[in-house]
DNA sequence: GCTGGCACTCGGATGTGAAGAGTGCCAGGT
DNA sequence: ACCTGGCACTCTTCACATCCGAGTGCCAGC
């Protein structure tokens, strides 16, 4: 087990390490850190935290930089989560006020995310199989055409046009929305496809057709796969990474366009609390060298989906983890609130 | 004037500088192109050409490179648009048609100009007040809140949440609906303000609040600073920019990010045809060194919105053109359709 | 007006040396 | 048992000097 001093000198080295980005040694440490013990003492528990693996020396005779599993241990049992001030914190809701539409809503977030962290916001849309239908409602654009939107207790809104096969008229349409809304209406999407299972049964031979279609394009259109929207920004961040970084921006661009890497990097993480992932536990190679702190949000008490910001190993975690949780928790109001 | 084969000449140097990044001298020039004179003669024209500011030099004693000048003139004059091939067109074409509504168009489009052009793709959402109204929806999700939705004839949805000064009856909704549709289907949108101008007239006094402030709503969607909405990617693309990348590519992710700064590129570039900005053409200081190729696009012959290509100056013109116009004409087409 | 020849320039690569930062280890003190 | 000062050692970094070659501009000759 390592002595309370060490913790200290690593604790050191991790501020230090991400506040000037360059490896420290054992005499700037002593100088910055009232640590008590002269640089000889410190050199001697950076040598025990560098057979442990918490440290490494890039070449001999530099200082010392964290590894992932440093900064694991930083982030678990050294360091806290750095409250928001409050005027950050009226920064926050005043800047997430004005938002007009969910878009509008998620926007805002991302920039403000951003802004907060200087490093690269994600913020997920809220999903729709963990929301509750609000409204389902069928537009007739044409005698065989029909326009589905789906309205979530959150505001977002997702449409598809469906192609009947066979002309559809109104009272028919009028009849399959007021019976799809009321069973579905006030219910989780989640629990949608079995509300709707049956429902063709109660419609005339010659509009079944028609009804089944509707009722398959709907269940598509909650397919995880499909169904998961995210937004990013933040990217101008990415070139604060490093002096190297030619070879590590570029992965994390691609990574970052990939939305299927990013949802999948957000899924990974806890549903509950906020999750930080460290350099190489992050399962995409693109980003090994980055850190993700995310979180879940929502209106209520469940999460409907997640944000947070991708970063260089080397971040500032308490305020960073501190600026992802108060945003989630912002957004989460702003959300039960429309 | 310049003779023909100085003009040549410049031809030749864009094209080497193109697909070597690297500054083209005079032997490297009648080695690689069949200019029949020799390197000397070569070396004339060259200084020439550096005498009315079409190419210059990095170093005495290094190559010449293009400059703004000279791409200019290459544009304009000594290339023309490179046509996609077959097999091209028909990719483009099988990658759009699997769209399912217009977000699902607009992304596809952008990776698409991402890859086909190794750039980064801007797309803009049709806009709506070039678009035709399909039909406006009312939903009534609480007493005193209506959802009001927009649907043009390309398939964009807007949504906005209204806050109604005094509870409105499902009666009067379906009747305001009714007479807003049949007011406004099938207009343009950009003539929507005057369509709806006393609209509020026709209804009782208790409800005139309501509709006033639905019609509000309306118009403020419209607004053209709200109703704008694009797309990028292929922003990683930006890796491949040079090797003193830091400085130029930081500026240019800022630029994306702000999509006010986008729009007014797009918005400043020719309205109909294709438009190629070259390096400090481009109004916003952070696209100095970058050019950009965008086009209008639209289901008829009209465009509605507009789309483009931003990469470094040192880009195959021909190529991107060609390019950015095929996804262009296919994108018209699906829109059309749906 | 084109060409070969030639001197010149300058950037990039390579090498050397000194400086400095940081380490590891040891012997001695508390 | 632990901390400390001292010291030799390692390696990176930087400045400076050198060399090489690509490319140029110019000129005399065809």
């Amino acid at each position: 087990m390592l002595s309370e001093r060490r913790l200290q000198v690593l604790r050191a080295i991790v501020q230090d390490y991400v506040g000037t980005e360059e490896p420290v040694g054992s005499k700037a440490l002593t100088e910055r850190h009232s640590l008590g013990v002269s640089p000889a003492t410190v050199r001697n528990d950076m040598a025990a935290l560098e057979d442990e693996g918490f440290i490494a020396q890039p070449h001999t005779s530099a200082g010392r930089i964290p590894t992932d599993k440093g900064y694991r241990l930083f982030v678990d049992k050294l360091a806290g989560v750095k409250p928001m001030t409050a005027p950050e914190r009226r920064a926050i809701q005043n800047f997430l006020d004005g938002a007009v539409d969910l878009d509008d809503v998620v926007a805002r977030t991302v920039r403000l995310l951003a802004q907060l962290t200087r490093q690269v916001a994600v913020v997920q849309y809220p999903s729709l199989t963990r929301s509750t239908v609000r409204h389902v409602e069928l537009l007739s654009l044409a005698p065989a055409r029909v326009m589905l939107v789906l309205i979530t207790d959150t505001g977002r809104v997702e449409q598809r046009m469906v192609d009947c096969p066979a002309p559809f008229g109104e009272a028919s349409l009028a009849d399959l929305r007021a019976r799809l809304n009321s069973r579905v209406a006030g219910r989780r999407f989640a629990d949608v496809p079995q509300l709707v299972e049956d429902l063709p049964e109660g419609f005339d031979i010659e509009d079944r057709g028609t009804v089944t279609t509707v009722l398959s394009t709907l269940l598509e259109t909650l397919v995880e796969e499909n169904e998961e929207r995210l937004m990013i920004g933040g990217t101008a961040n990415l070139t604060r990474f490093g002096h190297d970084f030619p070879l590590t921006i570029r992965p994390v661009l691609e990574a970052l366009e990939e939305q299927v890497v990013l949802l999948k990097l957000l899924g990974e993480a806890g549903d509950s609390g906020m999750t930080v992932r460290i350099g190489h536990e992050n399962a995409y190679e693109g980003l090994n060298s980055t850190s993700v702190v995310s979180v879940g949000y929502g209106s209520g008490g469940e999460a409907v989906a997640k944000l947070g910001v991708v970063g260089p190993t080397r971040m500032d975690y308490p305020g960073t983890m501190g600026a992802v949780r108060a945003v989630a928790r912002y957004v989460g109001q702003i959300l039960a609130e429309s």
